[in-house]
This record gives structure tokens, C-alpha cells and sequence, in this order.
DNA sequence: CATGAATGAGTTTTCATTCAT
DNA sequence: TATGAATGAAAACTCATTCAT
């Protein structure tokens, strides 16, 4: 990793927060150079501009987002640990994604959506990327005969995805875990009820 | 009604399209006199700040859906037909709301979460009074005895407004209606399946 | 009195106290309005500008003041005890003074010097005016045997005023008034030492 | 002496006999950068904002005033020569001090008073730090055998400011340096009559 | 590579003033 | 005469961006 890579790196993570809780417009450079310690010359060496940072910033919370959801899967598992698995990642990282500025997905796409037409094609492909990961478990569950094999499964990866940032919307402008935690309830119903064999 | 009266709910509707659509932070006070014409003195003249503006302009906007949902209604509807017309509503107003910018509700919680306390509150009104409404309709119906008399319509209300926002985001962000009217039906299967007696 | 000049002598009164204490520049027809509860179209209605408000009120703030030491003398006073008595006037009257923001002529002096060339030729006048009247018990004191006839009576005249106005200056500055009464015992001094025969 | 720092001292200088001419609140921003030929952009790069400007270019007028005052005195003199040469000070630097607006200290002083207290406190600093200046040369005085040990050397000291600045007050709004040179003959005679042994 | 210092166009807000009613 | 509602210019200040060193 040269420098200039390493100061790209300690530029995204020490925004990244800041980006995902007063927005992308909302964050000056001068916030980005009080976070980071940096010029603005030095931003401007390692960025062309303050889309780029926005963007990369995004692309890092999106995939820190991914990776710790991965994190808790493996192999040995059955389709359904798996799907469980995600559900209460979203449960047991509640506190710290709340006092993180709540989702980045969902925060990107509703700012972007009128105005940064390059983020905001960025976050649809990260939504994708999410539901492809549950679509190839359900995929995968109807292979190993586990889960129903008429099943739509990106109809179901969804609305998945819609009741957890739904959820997290409510919950977080009402100040109130129980509207997330309904939604996860909702999700596992529909897993036990429709999905599993 | 005073001429102030009608230039401030004049600015209110000339501008209301412009804020959903850009965001509280991302309208300028000269998006504001280009949209309606006026000069920044006579803004000044008939609001406080920009803030008010930004307030009222989401008072306008939140009521403005409301009514339309409540118009969709009336005294003869049974409660099922009540909760099939609304989520009728957001099936039919699809295309004008895409159009518009989304849903104000949505898009203000996200960008007044961590910046503008203000307006947050404004939006947590705003969930509480429409989730109230489907309370209502479901009260309502446990009355009439058309509703399962042991269901939390609380929980099932806030449930809706889940579904309805995330589908709402996901087919924004994706471009693509299918994620909302999903989860439209999703709600009229609650409906049928664990709420009509 | 006609209604219009009623009006203009309210405006004159309730702002005379705002004027003295912000100043000329530094008092806004906003201020002028709230401090009358009348409409900007009036005070214009009632004056051509905010500069004939603002010299009206020097002018106002001005005579008052002159009124007020006026009031201390009378016929049966000898020389002496009628400038003991202006004297005496700016001690009692200390608090007074330092509350509604000091000497009028001072204040008016600094501010209006290099930028209100209109306003300087008024507080000109107002100190030429109030020499004159020192000048004149001068005089008289003369013609009455009680004066020293060799003095240059213009001379002492302005030395006092010197003294009183940068007694008032530092006391205010320093808020203590030890430094204005210092300046008024020299004059008292000088009176007895080189001007009573 | 960085750059930052030279360019902060050309802003002041460039500003400083503007400030003292018009006020502080009569000079603004755009006074500032057609004075120094900078954009507004680099005042706020090298100031706060500006008050900050402000109180920096009080200090300097104050410091300048006081260091000319300063230049006068060696240490050979007596007390008597240092007080005559501070007191002739103000009558040969009247015509540059008069073009140059006046007196800082009395300008600065008036215009604070009721509106900027950060910067009345640092006019009753320099006040404060004129008359520490004409106390030690009068206790110095005293030890030496030159000064009347019995005088209250602050009560004198405040004394001559009033007559200096009462003078000056005098001399610029009449237009006539005779008020001011009088008042020095005042202080003159008082040093020989009541302080000299 | 990073810094320090600048730019110019932008921001929100306030100003004195006008004028139809 | 007084009001209510506007105007346009100017206020203080911040922005993303540049570039010589």
C-alpha cells in the first residue's frame, strides 16, 4: 500500500461518519480537513474533487456494512442460520448504526436521488449487490432442498431489503428500536412461513 | 385572506416541489426568488428565515399527501375497504410522486435525522398522526367487529408505514416500481390473512 | 400642535435614547419601528430620511440637555453660583446621563465627524451655543464687578466644556465616575482661583 | 514573520486609519478589500471575522499612538521635560493625528460603548495603560526629589487624559486646534504650580 | 506529496427606501 | 396620513477549488 493510498484510506475513514450523518452536500471540505487533520491542498492531491470523496466514502461504508453482515456466515451453515444470521445482525448492531448516522444506503439514496446522479447509481448498485447475497442463499437453499423451489427469490430478497430499511427509517426518526425490530419479526415469519420447506 | 397570507402560501407552493427534490440545505434562497419570482426582501418579508420556509414547506407537503389519502375515503367504506383504498393510493399516485421527488416524509426524516432537529420533530408528527389514522380504521373495525379484537394496531399501523417507505426508497432508488407494489401487497395479504376477522 | 407634528415629536422622543446609545449608523429604521410600534411608511410619511430623523433627534437630545441646565439657574444668582450650579449639574445629573448612554454631544461628535458632515455642523452649533451661554454669565460677572475683567471669557468657556466632556468620556469608559467628578472639582477650582474677584 | 502573519499586519495597516475614520461598524468588508486589494475570502483566511479585525486594528492605532508618545522620552530627562515633552507630543502631532481621524482611543471608546463590549474593554486597557505611563513618571518623581510627595499621582494622570482627549474632541468637531493647545497650557500649568517642588 | 495562502462565486440575511392602497 | 408589501443593493460570511512553493 503506498502512501498515497494510505492517505486516500485515512481520508475515507475518518469522514466517513461525518459524510453519513450530515450528508453529502452538508459536509464542507473545511469539516473534512477538521477530521482529518489535513490541508485542503492535501485532500485535493489524493481526490480530483469533493464527489470523488463522497463517493469513495460511500463505497467504504457500503461495503464495512456488507462485510460485517458476511462476517456472520459460514459455510457450515443451513439456509435458514443463514438467513436468521442476517436478520439479527440488523438487531444486534442497531445501538451503533443508530449513533453512526443509521444506514448509509438508505441515507445515500434519498440524497442523492434528485441531485448526484453518480452516487446515487452507486448506491443502487450496492442495494443489488445486497439482494443478489440473499438471492444466491435462497438459491442455494432450494438446491439443497431446503428452501419451497417455486419461490421468487429476488421478489423475496426485496422485500427483505424494504422492511429493514423501512424499518430503520421509522426507528431512527421516532427514536424507537421497536419499529425495526417489528420488521425483523415480520422477516423471519416470512422465512419460517413461506420460504422453508 | 391577507396578501401576505397568499404570497407566503404562494412561496410555500412554488417551492414545495423544489425542496422535496433537492433537499432542505441543497434549496438556496435564490432557487427560492427564481421559482417564484419574488425577491430575497419579500422572502425575508413573509418568513422569518429559511428555516420557517423549509417548515412550512414540509407542513404543506405532509398535509397535502394526507389529504389526498383521507379524500380516497368515506363514512360507508368497511374497514378492509378503507385500508385496500389507501394502499391503493400509493399504487395509483405511483408515477406523480416519483415525479414529484418522493415522499416528503421520507426524504425530510433522512435529511433532518442528524442536522436540523427542527424539522425532525416536524416528521415525527407527521409518522405518529398517519399511523393514528390507520389506528383509527383499525379501532374502528375491532368495534364493528370486523377486526380480529386481539391484533396491536399500533404495531400493525407503524408495520404498514414500513413497508410503504421502504418500497417507496427501493423503487426510487432502483428505478423500478415493482419493489413498492410488492410491498403493497404484502400489506393487503397482512390485511387478509392476520387482521379481518 | 398638528397631528404630523405630534407624530414626528413621538418618533423624536421614543427614539432618542436608541440614537444615543447605538448611534446614527448603528440605529436601523427596523429599531426606529419597533421602538415606536409605527410602519416604516410612516416614520418616511413623517420625516425624508432616516438622516432628518437622526438630526432632529441630536437636536432633540441636544436642547433637552441644554433645558435641563437652564432649569438650575435663575436671575437672583450671582456669577458664581450660577456656574457652580451648571457644574453641580453634570454630578447629580451622572447617573442619569450614564444610563440613557452619555453626553449626546460627545457621542454625536465622534461618530458623525468624518462620515455625517451635516450632523458635525449641528453638534458645531451646540457646543458654540452652550460656550455662548458661559460666555454670557462671563460677560455679566464682568459688568457686575464680580469677574475679573482681564480674562478671555471664550477661552474659559471651552476649557469647561473640555473638562466635562472628557470627564464624561473616561467615567463612562472607565465606569467610574471619580474621573468626571475630579474634572468638575478643577473647574470649581479655576473659578475661584483666576475668574471670582 | 510567515506569510499569514505579514499579510495580517498589511490588512491592518492598510485598514487602520479607515477604521479610525469611520467606525467600526462603518467600515465594512468590502471598505476592507478595496483598501488592502484582497478578496474577503483571504480577510476571514487571516482573521476570525471582523470584530477580530477590528479589536487588531484598535490595538495597533493604540500601540503606535502610545510607542510616538514613548519615542519622545529618553532617560536623561527629568520628570519635568518628560511631561513637558509628553504634553507637547499632542501639539505638534495634531495636524497628522487630525488627519488621520482623531484619536483612536477617544473614537473607539465612544463608538463601544454601548454596542461592542470586546473592544470598550480594550480601550479601558489602554487608558489604563497611559495613565500607568504618566504614574510612574510622577512617582519616579517623587523619589527624585522632583515631584511634591503629598500629589495623588493617579488623579493627575487621568486629569491630563481628560484634558487631552476633551481637547481633541474640542479642536476636531469646532475645526480649531486652539481648544486642544489650550488644554495643554492647562496641564503645563498645572505641573509647574501643584506637582513641581 | 503536502502546505499555506489565496480566489471568486456563492451563501443567508439586513438595509434604507418606495408606493399602491 | 398611515399601512402593508415590496424592492434592490449591500451586509457578513462560507464555499469548493487552485497553485506556487
Amino acid at each position: 500500500m503506498s502512501k498515497a493510498e494510505k492517505t486516500r484510506q485515512f481520508i475515507i475513514e475518518q469522514t466517513a461518519e461525518l459524510f453519513n450523518k450530515k450528508g453529502y452536500a452538508g459536509t464542507s471540505l473545511s469539516d473534512i480537513t477538521s477530521a482529518t487533520g489535513l490541508t485542503k491542498g492535501s485532500i485535493y492531491g489524493n481526490f480530483e474533487n469533493k464527489d470523488e470523496v463522497a463517493k469513495e466514502v460511500f463505497l467504504y461504508n457500503s461495503k464495512r456494512l456488507q462485510q460485517s453482515v458476511a462476517d456472520k456466515l459460514n459455510r457450515e451453515m443451513t439456509c435458514r442460520e443463514k438467513l436468521f444470521s442476517i436478520v439479527d445482525f440488523y438487531r444486534t448492531s442497531w445501538e451503533s448504526n443508530f449513533l453512526r448516522g443509521g444506514c448509509p444506503l438508505l441515507n445515500t439514496a434519498i440524497e442523492a436521488d434528485d441531485t448526484m446522479p453518480f452516487l446515487k447509481k452507486e448506491v443502487a448498485k450496492s442495494f443489488e449487490n445486497w439482494a443478489q447475497k440473499t438471492i444466491n442463499i435462497l438459491e442455494n437453499g432450494k438446491s439443497q432442498n431446503e428452501i419451497v423451489e417455486s419461490i421468487d427469490s429476488q421478489k423475496y430478497a426485496y422485500q427483505f431489503i424494504v422492511l429493514i430499511e423501512g424499518g430503520i427509517l421509522l426507528s431512527k426518526t421516532m427514536n424507537n428500536k421497536a419499529h425495526l425490530f417489528n420488521a425483523l419479526e415480520r422477516i423471519e415469519k416470512i422465512i419460517d412461513n413461506e420460504l422453508i420447506k
